[in-house]
DNA sequence: ATCTAAGCGAGACGGTACGTCGCGTCTTTGC
DNA sequence: GCAAAGACGCGACGTACCGTCTCGCTTAGAT
């Protein structure tokens, strides 16, 4: 299948590939992703260039490994209350705390942009870190819809987006303030719609 | 104030930077953001590499003016027929070709993943193109809310956010189709809430 | 005669000439001549490029004028006391002096790096600098000859050269010291030659 | 105590200094020193420029490198027939023949302008290139010494630059003509002095 | 005494080369 | 046979000067 003789993992060094992480994520905070350099994490995980060549495609992709290995831990599924609104302005309130977090954001936002460029890695990306998020709101929506807090023909994957695209929208291009207040907003409008109630 | 005795504008050549902007708009077209040169401009431009660097800091920021410097024409209001739904749909739709266009594609998707690794060109980005279009769906919005299509209360800008971000984050991020279908959904749903309707 | 209409030297600027010969014997006394340049020049005479352009057609060229304005005053004949070995020593042993003064060495050692390698410069570097100092020697020499100091048939260009080559050689490439026991040495055995005597 | 971290010159690749050489020695000679760029080096050895950078400090430096290496072979002593005028006019004809040639010509006297300039490089360049060619005459002569050929109290280094420096000089300021004649007359005078013999 | 064309300071321009950095590949030497 | 180390060919970086070319401006010399 691969087609230059693939690496044989299991004589792989764990020793490296921790050391290659803790590079990767200790430099984007430094330097930030764009001066973020193959040389420099080798060179500061005291490891070869072609160690890190062996095993990854790209700076992105070692990043990606790198955030997803400390972060594969966590999932799960919103908090259930049996109020929507509540639970959600709760979740994204947290939300807007770790987006507001220097070192979260550093790495998120270079995989972001990677993604953003490189459809490959964007494939990736999205599997890995942007669609399980969608997917607990999603379920979320689902349960409520079911409970008959939503309206009955509702499209829960697109309410997951109208909650979490404004809030990502805001955070990746700079274009607003990520507060409670604006959860709380946004939640209410995607909730009860623009239109007046008959 | 300036920290390398600016140049003289009143000398600049005008030939050099028409040709250096279809010069970067052409190359970002034909080979990516990533693979796109100042050595590349000013070769395609007949410039000399200093000619750009006197007069912008980075590629991005070249590839920004180009942009708008095509695109400041355009501007205006959304059409208003009375009716809210339609007309956002409407220009929702006509939005959805142009963000299909490879032509377009290139250079705007180059300045989204600039703007977003970079905070001072972000401030620029938003400010020159992205506040822009969110004000005119705000004015919209505001103009349906005062005829009484809209609740009174209706924070307008929000709803602008509501409509504009799922859309742009599945064209960013790649995590979602851009349909006519999607945007009438969008509107609806936007418009109505998730909420049953008492 | 000129090819390119040749600029009127009446209208030349005096001021602008003498501004031009300081900067420049000051800054290749500075940096060197490797690292004068001509915008350096222009720039610490505050003077316009093409003012140095319109005059001159090298950096050599115009180091050259500044060098000889200065010293076209000089020249006349070495003293004549009767006894060529005192008379040739006493003037090398201040030309010692001269070639070991770092104010003399930097102009007068970039224009013999010049001239050696533009066969063009060196003409005029010869012509003007180098056979005046040869001839005299030559004169010098002749006189001796005529009272019967040297022999005969001595060829007086050629002893000239061997008073002056060796001396030049050692301080050019820097093959050895310039004192006056060298200074010394060298007229005793050009005078006597290294044959036994009979 | 190397302040760079050195190159590790067992890992050092011997084709790549071969072409190096090679590509230096023949542009010198089409284009001239002041042409000659490392960018060209590179270009014609087919070379990354760093390599050049790795391993020299200055096109001078591989200039002179390149030229050694091919002469570093050739060394030795004067002929000694017993007739030390003969024996020296004959070597200075030889050497007349050789100055002539362009192919010798170019990156010599590139070197000797180079090393005019730079202090640092001249020491090498003498020390490898001009030292042993005046060593060789002083021990022409002082062999000639003992024999008797000349006088018992003769300097013969100060012979030897008495002997190579009005040629040298000749040369490089191009102050006269490399002939026989020249070469011949200058032993016989040098060896006889100018003084009437009593 | 006025006009006008040249010299002038200034510096933008199309270029070339600089010396550096990082890429991804390749090779050498342990382990 | 993976790993640390790093030399290699390559391409782009951002800078420094080159020599040419306008731009006003000032400043004679001819009218």
């Amino acid at each position: 299948m691969a087609n230059k003789t693939a690496p044989d993992s299991s004589r792989r060094s764990e020793r490296s590939r921790r050391a290659i992480f803790d590079a990767a994520l200790a430099l984007v905070g430094e330097v930030g992703y764009d001066k973020l350099t193959i040389e420099g994490i080798a060179s500061r995980a005291g490891v070869g260039k072609q160690t890190i060549y062996r095993w990854w495609p790209s700076k992105a992709a070692v990043l990606l490994d790198a955030f997803t290995a400390d972060a594969d831990t966590y999932r799960g599924a919103l908090p259930d209350t049996g109020d929507v609104a509540a639970d959600l302005k709760a979740v994204l309130r947290a939300t807007v705390d770790e987006f507001n977090d220097p070192a979260f954001q550093a790495p998120y936002r270079a995989l972001a942009v990677a993604g953003a460029s490189d459809e490959e890695l964007s494939r990736t990306f999205v599997a890995r870190l942007l669609e399980p998020g969608i997917d607990v709101y999603t379920d979320r929506l689902r349960v409520a819809r079911e409970a008959g807090e939503l309206a009955a023909g509702t499209d829960v994957r697109l309410g997951a987006e109208m909650l979490l695209s404004p809030f990502s929208q805001r955070w990746l291009m700079r274009t607003g303030e990520l507060t409670y207040a604006f959860v709380d907003a946004l939640v209410d409008q995607v909730l009860h719609g623009l239109r007046p109630r008959g």
